[in-house]
DNA sequence: AACACGGGGGC
DNA sequence: GCCCCAGTGTT
């Protein structure tokens, strides 16, 4: 790598696209890039950093704020744990840093939500400090240049790539190095067509070279989707409705959303769902009901909504619930899936 | 090592 | 449809 690394810089230098967080070294706005842009596309994730960095400029505006502002601007990215773990670091810089950032590696990979690939980002970018980023533009990249044909997820792969990226990083300006390797990989060294011919390293890069660009990165197929049938109740009581909070862990953690009960099919009323409530026999009617897909990484979801007009909701038995004013609802942070139902109800 | 965790955009 | 994105934490 070490003969053609000028050539990678000086490519980057030229032509690297202009981001808001690469106009800073602070490493509280790069913290907040990176971890909105785990998993998460540059122009998904773009606004997103103006409304973070605005409503929170320091890690003590974040670190004072209710998970529930925090999850506001979070919501419709997806992946709502690096929310809730921000807010959770950000409190252990108060409490171990007096507020201040830490400054190197392993410092800050102690820090919650933040892992290899984003202490190595925060500690190059804004310390200068000499550790390879590697994310999934970075493990093609590589993959792709030593010709490195072990299953790109298994930690043998990882270490192979760590290893050589630090011998390269190592003599080099570490923040641009890594910059110009992630934006190498998302803008030339693309997982289909990739653009060879404008490649700064193609000289010596080993998958063009035997013409394996199509074999490499080792991918092995992914999983499909399970399926899911979910039923939401829009449970309407003198102009007021009931929302419900779902707890932190798993899916969705900490958002809100109509009651809701998973079943094995989404053609029937739920058994259970009387029962669930907390309704009566004849206290409640059904007013409207209608279902929709929805379309998660990992999950397909067949969804119903049940419309509910009950005369009282002094029965009610569930956890984490609140009436709220049918106007506010939009106030609260929601999941997409709950957004739907909402634009749908017009409300 | 495998899984859970969202949502979206390119082809 | 399928791929996979500036990944991390848990089991």
């Amino acid at each position: 790598m070490q003969n053609v690394i000028p050539n990678l810089l000086t490519w980057y230098k030229n032509v690297h696209r202009k981001l808001p967080w690469r106009e800073t070294s602070n490493p509280y706005y790069i913290w907040v890039s990176e971890v909105i842009l785990q998993q998460t596309r540059v122009e998904q994730g773009r606004e997103y950093y103006v409304k973070f960095v605005d409503k929170f400029p320091d890690v003590f505006s974040l670190a004072r704020a209710d998970v529930s502002e925090i999850l506001k601007i979070w919501q419709g990215l997806g992946y709502y744990a690096r929310a809730r773990n921000m807010h959770f670091a950000a409190k252990q810089m108060v409490d171990l840093h007096q507020g201040n950032f830490p400054n190197d590696y392993f410092s800050i990979k102690n820090l919650r939500g933040i892992g290899d690939y984003t202490a190595a980002a925060i500690a190059s970018f804004a310390f200068k400090q000499h550790y390879p980023a590697i994310d999934g533009n970075v493990k093609r990249v590589t993959a792709r240049f030593y010709g490195v044909d072990l299953p790109i997820s298994t930690p043998a792969f990882y270490k192979l790539v760590e290893k050589e990226l630090f011998l390269a990083i190592k003599t080099t300006e570490p923040d641009i190095f890594n910059q110009a390797m992630i934006e190498l990989g998302a803008m030339v060294c693309t997982p289909v067509n990739p653009k060879c011919e404008i490649c700064p390293i193609q000289s010596e890069c080993f998958a063009f070279k035997f013409d394996k660009t199509l074999e490499l990165p080792n991918n092995p197929p992914k999983k499909k989707p399970i399926r899911k049938y979910l039923h939401f109740f829009y449970i309407e009581v003198e102009g007021h409705l009931v929302l419900q909070q779902r707890p932190s862990e798993g899916i969705w953690g900490g958002l809100n959303e109509f009651p809701c009960i998973e079943s094995l099919g989404v053609d029937e009323i739920p058994e259970n769902m009387m029962e669930y409530l907390g309704l009566e026999n004849g206290s409640f009617e059904i007013v409207d009901n209608f279902e929709f897909k929805h379309l998660l990484t990992h999950q397909t979801i067949f969804a119903k909504l049940w419309h509910l007009k009950v005369n009282s909701n002094n029965n009610l038995t569930l956890k984490n619930w609140n009436l709220i004013k049918i106007n506010d609802i939009r106030t609260f942070p929601l999941h997409k899936l709950m957004v739907k139902i909402l634009d749908k109800l017009h409300l």
